[in-house]
DNA sequence: CATTTCACCTGGTGGC
DNA sequence: TGCCACCAGGTGAAAT
């Protein structure tokens, strides 16, 4: 489900509605699949601590906690420990009241100081929860992931550039590499080659000076749309207040097979790249 | 090492 | 209505 403006709008109305609150208490499912962390670590972890902020990095959600409340509003309490949400393709992170029905499929629920909840909802399973705890003393455990890919937001042309120089494998495929970039996913990287005008099984590392700049602008233009309009609501994706985003109508190849292009009216072709469904205008791509 | 394929899951849709 | 094939926003392990 989530890709980068999936997930920054997610984490942007978690942070709004949750900085300041405090944990009381986590239940979690019995599905082992979820749990990077072992439940009862998070939930003992988790239990009392304080949200201090929610942000994004790549396609997670990262919660940083404390054990104690900032100061004063205007200060940065530091962070003890992170919790950790990957929403793999069905998940949803939403804030309710503990009144609300609880949906199919929840595998986590946080109860908040306040009265709110957090709940965590995935059908498919493919998503992670993650507990760490965070030591400033100790370079490896200042919170920093494993193989951190550029973010697609702020990477500039020399660096952008750098990613793909001498690679053989096709530029779609490589999009969604996230430890070269993180955040890009099916969507995105197929609505940003429509945008740059490149054919996805183009080979990444063939692909001009001219052509990988007109791909990293359409790549962050696009992103940067999609999150002004919410993210892309294919089927089920909603925000943390449970709102559908409006990108999908801006969407110009995919889930569009066969539907003329928006710019030439040529049929939209579907082929199968890297094992994912792939859109592209046979006649603007090149 | 780089790259490709497949398994992991449930649910929705469309054909017969 | 049922059954079946196919498709879906992601990743990480195994195979090549």
């Amino acid at each position: 489900m989530p890709e980068l403006p999936e997930v920054e709008t997610i984490a942007r109305g978690v942070d709004e509605r949750l900085r300041g609150d405090r944990i009381v208490e986590a239940w979690f499912s019995s599905y082992p699949q979820p749990f990077k962390t072992p439940r009862d670590r998070q939930a003992k972890g988790l239990a009392g601590r304080i949200v201090l902020s929610v942000h994004r990095t790549g396609k997670h959600i990262v919660c940083e906690l404390g054990s104690a409340a900032p100061a004063s509003a205007s200060t940065t309490a530091q962070p003890d420990s992170q919790w950790i949400v990957h929403l793999g393709m069905t998940g949803r992170l939403l804030v309710s009241t503990p009144d609300e029905p609880v949906a199919a499929h929840t595998h986590a629920r946080l109860s908040l100081a306040s009265g709110r909840e957090l709940r965590f909802v995935d059908a498919r399973r493919f998503g992670r929860l993650e507990f760490r705890e965070l030591d400033f003393r100790d370079p490896a455990r200042t919170g920093a992931f494993d193989a951190p890919g550029a973010e697609p937001l702020s990477i500039g042309p020399e660096e952008f550039a750098a990613l793909f120089r001498g690679r053989k494998l096709a530029i779609k495929a490589a999009l969604l590499n996230q430890t070269l970039l993180a955040g890009v996913g099916n969507i995105y990287a197929d609505e940003s080659l429509f945008h740059a005008g490149i054919r996805p099984r183009r080979a990444a590392g063939r692909l001009t000076r001219t052509e990988l700049e007109r791909l990293r602008r359409a790549l962050r233009k696009t992103l940067q749309q999609a999150i002004r309009l919410g993210g892309s609501s294919v089927s089920d994706y909603v925000d943390a207040n449970g709102a559908r985003g409006f990108f999908q109508l801006e969407h110009c190849v995919y889930l569009r097979t066969g539907e003329p292009c928006r710019r030439c009216g040529t049929p939209i072709r579907r082929i199968l790249l890297a094992g994912r469904g792939t859109h592209f205008c046979p006649s603007c791509q090149r």
